[in-house]
DNA sequence: CACAATACGGAGACAGTCTCCGTTTTAGCA
DNA sequence: TGCTAAAACGGAGACTGTCTCCGTATTGTG
């Protein structure tokens, strides 16, 4: 990649990073150009679309996310907890803009999105924390971690969608209260 | 309201319902427009905005939600066969066109929206079936209605959003166990 | 330093939203 | 029925956002 290239592709990612701060995942992308100081076209050939541009943004997630998993692991806290603890983690990363959750929720189950393979890892990183809690025979039998991880997620896109500032925490506890042993 | 004006509505609005099931409720409004035979002038003076039409397709909806909490109450049956009834009947409701489950999330808690009212509706109607269980004792103990409803719309909107054919099923049984006395 | 390869960026085609206002239709009334 | 005010129509067009094409500029390598 040339030098030019590279300072122009990190300038949009930054000024993205702001605008869909400020203005959500809807933002102009025309918009962007202009306040990162390019043309449009510079823009669409970094990102083609709005989609590439949201994942390149969600770059260090993945990382975050992993280590999340493995940190309510390590804790050895009750089940309960661990679940609260992870699931809050995981909601906090997935609506890190408004509308994310939702394109999220959209990339899922899409092989073809660009986002699809950062799904993938978080949906991993999910399935250790379910699994592990699984072996310690917490869980009640039949519990499905891809199932879960669409239920939090369904969580985080009404928090996300709401114009009202929704308590993700009672609704993450009926979640909880249905996935441990009784 | 004059004869003219009405037959453009009712045109309006039975264009309409076809193409939101064809394309989705992203569809063009102009493109109904020209489909109903009438001027994009004539749409946005009916339906000054794209929730507004989507609302008034939901109007005998209203009506079907109650009903149908009435008779899940009616049919006596054990408070998990009768949520998930309840619950799988709800989310037909809200996911008659694509796109309408995240409208409906997001009017929920936003009273300024036109289809708040309609929203209220429902959760009145999901606040009867689970207060009923509730009296039967049949539910844990702080269980919330309105908490109730975000979830399963959660669960509406992420079946509705994906691109795969999504369980609900699955997700619902999990809600159920969280919300029923253990 | 020359020159190919690479990247830039803005003009503009296209699509969708929404409004304004001159024209047409309707309904009540003589 | 014929007249008229009020109501409604509808389409031209302003505006905004997406995305592309291609002439121009920048880079880095031999």
């Amino acid at each position: 990649m040339r030098a030019d290239a590279r300072r122009n592709y990190d300038k949009i990612l930054a000024t993205a990073r702001i605008v869909f701060t400020e203005r959500g995942t809807d933002a102009s992308l025309d918009e962007i150009a202009k306040r990162a100081g390019v043309g449009p076209g510079t823009l669409y050939r970094h990102f083609p679309t709005r989609e590439a541009l949201v994942d390149a943004l969600m770059q260090d997630w993945t990382d975050r996310v992993a280590s999340d998993a493995e940190a309510a692991i390590a804790s050895g806290a009750p089940a309960p907890a661990m679940l609260l603890d992870w699931f809050e983690h995981f909601i906090d990363h997935i609506t890190l803009h408004r509308g994310a959750a939702t394109k999220i929720c959209a990339a899922m189950d899409d092989p073809a999105s660009p986002m699809y393979r950062k799904c993938r890892v978080m949906g991993e990183a999910n399935r250790r924390v379910i699994e592990h809690l699984d072996e310690r025979g917490e869980l009640r039998p039949g519990v499905d971690a891809a199932n879960v991880m669409r239920l939090v997620s369904g969580v985080a896109s009404v928090a996300d969608t709401s114009r009202a500032e929704i308590e993700v925490r009672p609704m993450l506890e009926v979640v909880v209260d249905g996935i441990v042993r009784a």
